[in-house]
DNA sequence: CCGGCTACTGTAAGCGCTTACAATTGCGGT
DNA sequence: ACCGCAATTGTAAGCGCTTACAGTAGCCGG
């Protein structure tokens, strides 16, 4: 015999006084309980997790999903920590665990949660990297089950999702290269399908147009997340019969090669091309001239996702549908010197 | 009624035949398995794993225990991505879910696994960040709870441990120096209570003894994981009445500062003052001159730990008692500008 | 002296699954 | 016709915990 059981008959009382008792049920007397917490402690004894959520049918934690892309291991750069002290802050308040649980390929994500989604691990998910086209929220829609994503999809349906406000970056951005005098703000939008793409890109023509600046598909430029790709950037806008006079750059570590090449060039940031990161990244803190930039509070995304899912939790009496948070967070700008006023 | 019955109702077959079909155990009917799947499949049924967990005793799941460090979240990202790389490589191959259990403060670790250890929630567990005297280990021995850590601590006690070889790297590195003439070789170690502080520092010792160099307190510097701490350590050694002429980083972002100061001082990395780095680091990727460094495999340290907790799990018959491994994962060396025959 | 109340404790029925064991069937061999 | 055996399925006893419900005891007011 072992457990709940063993404590009981050692003490000479049922499981039932031994379970309230651990669980602070007020019903029960106040030496009897002393008697087996005191018990429970000498043994060092912890209940079966797998038993209590089978009686409970809540297991008091929730899942994070994470992704892990072999071609890009770099590339997460300090993200997840960052988010994961955010939501513990609020979690752990709650007596609930985090788990995070990565799936080993991105493209076998579906049947990856589909299989933890099982009732039994989890009580609600916190999805990372929504795609613009995910299966995964219809899936965790049907099967009841409490969560959260990180980045919009385009699903129509109403569900919880925190993002970053691209709208807002892009807005700022704009505005500050405008009041700088720029004309031609070239920019690079994400590869891959990753939701927030088009976002950017959108962003980008809307503030344009709020400033009667044309739209000119030859300076938004595709580029993924990897410092080299920088070169190709400024060579390709450089070239341009007119060519643009301003960046801004969605993954800021291609900021790297855009210095590196300017530099071979003999050009400088700032100066003869104005340049704008989106989230300051950890890779670009010590390029020279400072990078201008965006701050963003991980810990502050991440407790607005596990936020978000707490209030779709089963919990002290609600009855009325759950409400379904829909958040962007705000970036902050942080003046660098790696723009300013146009030249020429 | 749910799950299991449900499906075993419709059928028409017991509970234990649809649990049959569904494990995949050969005493079925090949025609009756077929159905069982299909309507398995087509009801979307998935199994409650609590339930499975409690009847069956163990989980199928391994949990990786990280600390959260609000004074220290760039950079970790990049470490635990790759290793979680590393072993959900050898994990998936086994049909063994991990879990990434993120402790909210680091102070509170001890009572953290306690929790999560309880039986039913993973079937062993990975620790990140061993400290030196590290309680959790006599914790999860006493529990009889397959672990392994990622570092070493001086428990004395037998268990399964794979950790970075700092003493190959400090071989190689001293060796290197003084190969390049130096005998004025600093050293930086970690502060905090992990456990590679002082294994790097006894490897020092013994290596300057090694080529009959003096060991001299004064150039053993203790400094954090913070690029500025670099500026301090430049200003430090090159103050001495000897001063030193190469210097080994145990973090190696603390390069960045000591290239600031260096630049500060008009003087130059691999010239005035040798620098090797212990352990690439995302962020000092793009430091000119390219700095002298080890390069460590994460996927590979991730994929030994999960290869020697699967070593410690039950399985196919294995009567012996299980084999404990220790390891040290070699790093090899990247040769950069940042050191050079010492002058003058 | 009794009914009813409060305070506490025990009994036992699950939670959804696995699995040892029993039961059933159909087969070939004698 | 009967036995033994293999193949398949069913029965039911848990796994360790929670919790509705049913006591039991002590107390009060009437």
């Amino acid at each position: 015999m072992r457990g709940i059981a063993r404590l009981a008959r050692e003490l000479g009382v049922s499981t039932a006084t031994v379970s309230r008792a651990l669980n602070g049920n007020p019903n029960v007397n106040a030496e009897t309980r002393q008697k087996v917490l005191e018990a429970a402690h000498r043994q060092g004894y912890a209940p079966n997790q797998a038993a209590r959520s089978l009686a409970q049918g809540v297991t008091r934690s929730v899942g994070f999903m994470i992704e892990l892309d072999p071609e890009n291991t770099a590339g997460t750069d300090y993200f997840f920590m960052g988010v994961l002290e955010g939501m513990q802050n609020v979690l752990v308040g709650q007596g609930l665990d985090l788990f995070v649980l990565p799936c080993a390929r991105a493209q076998d994500n579906f049947v990856f949660l589909q299989r933890i989604a099982s009732r039994g691990v989890v009580d609600g998910m916190i999805l990372a990297e929504t795609r613009r086209i995910d299966q995964r929220i219809e899936l965790l829609q049907s099967s009841h089950i409490p969560f959260v994503t990180l980045g919009r999809s385009d699903s129509g349906r109403d569900y919880s999702w925190i993002d970053l406000d691209f709208e807002g970056v892009v807005a700022t951005a704009v505005d500050r290269l405008v009041g700088f005098g720029h004309r031609r703000i070239a920019v690079t939008v994400p590869t891959g399908d990753a939701n927030y793409g088009p976002i950017f890109e959108q962003a980008y023509r809307d503030n344009l147009a709020r400033h009667g600046l044309p739209y000119d598909p030859d300076i938004v430029l595709k580029a993924g997340r990897r410092e080299d790709e920088g070169d190709a950037i400024v060579d390709h806008l450089l070239s341009r019969p007119d060519p643009a006079t301003a960046v801004i750059l969605f993954h800021e570590v291609t900021a790297i090669g855009v210095y590196r090449r300017l530099d071979q060039l003999r050009l400088q940031p700032g100066r003869d091309l104005s340049i704008i990161g989106c989230r300051s990244e950890d890779a670009v803190r010590f390029l020279a001239p400072e990078i201008t930039c965006f701050h963003l509070s991980l810990q502050d995304l991440g407790s607005a996702a596990a936020r978000a899912l707490l209030a779709q939790l089963p919990s002290s009496a609600r009855r009325e549908p759950v409400e379904h948070v829909q958040q962007r967070m705000p970036l902050t700008l942080v003046p660098g010197k790696s723009d300013g006023p146009r030249i020429g």
